[in-house]
DNA sequence: TCAAAAGTGTTCAGCTTACACCCATGA
DNA sequence: TCATGGGTGTAAGCTGAACACTTTTGA
């Protein structure tokens, strides 16, 4: 009997120079594919996940969860590949430097609004974990994991603007939000801002990562 | 290079004497497993699952949705196999008489709340299927699926009692917020109850299945 | 004292919840 | 006319959106 290859490929976000980026690698056509790699026989997909992630990415403790997976026969005409994909969230912050130390490809970051040519399916990979997140970014805490550890309101404010592409989020309603949801510690100290200075902030420890939604329908 | 199996299990609901209940399949040794099989190698994951649903149950159109994929090399220790895993909704109504008509085996319906014990991680891939379904029932209309194409008001405030396992949905709020939902039509006809009859409804062609959650998180 | 940014309080509309009530049918 | 279940209206309370306001810093 013949068997499909399985792949595992990461869609990763992350934040920087006031954008959502998402990292690529570079293929020699001129077209770029999302970091991933072949299953090995006794991993799991979770390990190889994490495994592939520090391979290209050089970052290992990060938000990682399943997506999706993509098993259309058309999806590689070369290969019959099921893909399983995990998307990523990841501080610009911890990133190291030259990014891909233990990697022979050259990554770099895109502007979700800015892709360039993508291999295969990923163009829709991407679009669908971009939606995904927004999604996910309503009903729980995952911003926290695209920011440092310690963070001001105004910075988590504007990383909430940046992902769902939205800039009327009242400053006041989203402060109260978060002081009901009761899931933030002043860590205490403050950060200069060029203004009055701001507190920062740290997420509970214990706090509940995700809330249960209001019922739309009855 | 050694490749791991790629199965498509599928975790089939349907609402029958007041319960909740998952098609099982019986294997020699007492145990239960889900429906499902090996993929085929020109065969896209959907059309696996829609195939084998219908070699099991003999049932066709249906709601079908990609659940997750389970892919921990220790969850059958005979063969390294990675499961993609569908769930479906179906309306007892429509099961053909004596169910299994096009399999070789002999498959049963059992509340979620009482399973039997079942082979690998099968019950683990039942419990989170469930907990998927009652989020989804709250943002989705999936609940109609399970119903036959015409229904009470009553009926559907029932299913949603019973997957949600919470008696207490006030009748009259239900009934209004289906109806700002705008999401029924009137068929228009009556069902004999025992008391006053009830109009008969069904779901709206044109209307939208998924509804955007109310932000929880600013 | 002015600009810049942090941070708060108050109002009003709209939604949810709880509950009481009326209607149509068969026995 | 009574039991059974279908179906509706409304008041109280809560939530979220909008917006105006105060505070603290550096220049």
């Amino acid at each position: 009997m013949q068997l499909p290859h399985v792949a595992v490929d990461i869609v990763v976000f992350t934040l920087c120079d006031q954008a959502l980026k998402v990292c690529l690698i570079n293929l020699d056509n001129d077209r770029w594919r999302l970091p991933g790699g072949s299953i090995g026989i006794d991993e799991s997909l979770e390990d190889a996940a994490t495994r592939l992630l520090e391979e290209n990415t050089g970052v290992s403790a990060v938000f990682l969860q399943q997506l999706y997976t993509f098993g259309n026969p058309q999806r590689d005409p070369t290969l019959r590949t099921i893909s399983v994909v995990y998307f990523a969230l990841i501080c610009a912050e911890i990133l190291p430097h030259g990014y891909a130390t233990n990697s022979n490809y050259a990554i770099s970051w895109h502007s979700v609004y800015q892709l360039p040519p993508l291999t295969l399916d990923h163009a829709e990979i991407i679009e669908y974990a971009l939606t995904r997140l927004r999604y996910k970014i309503e009903y729980s805490a995952v911003a926290f994991a695209l920011l440092p550890d310690e963070f001001t309101l105004r910075e988590l404010h504007h990383a909430y603007e940046i992902i769902l592409n939205d800039q009327r989020l009242d400053k006041a309603n989203f402060r109260k939000k978060l002081r009901d949801a009761d899931i933030l510690e002043a860590v205490p100290r403050y950060k200069e801002t060029g203004g009055r200075p701001a507190m920062l902030y740290r997420f509970r420890k214990d706090a509940q990562l995700e809330i249960k939604t209001k019922r739309f329908f009855p």
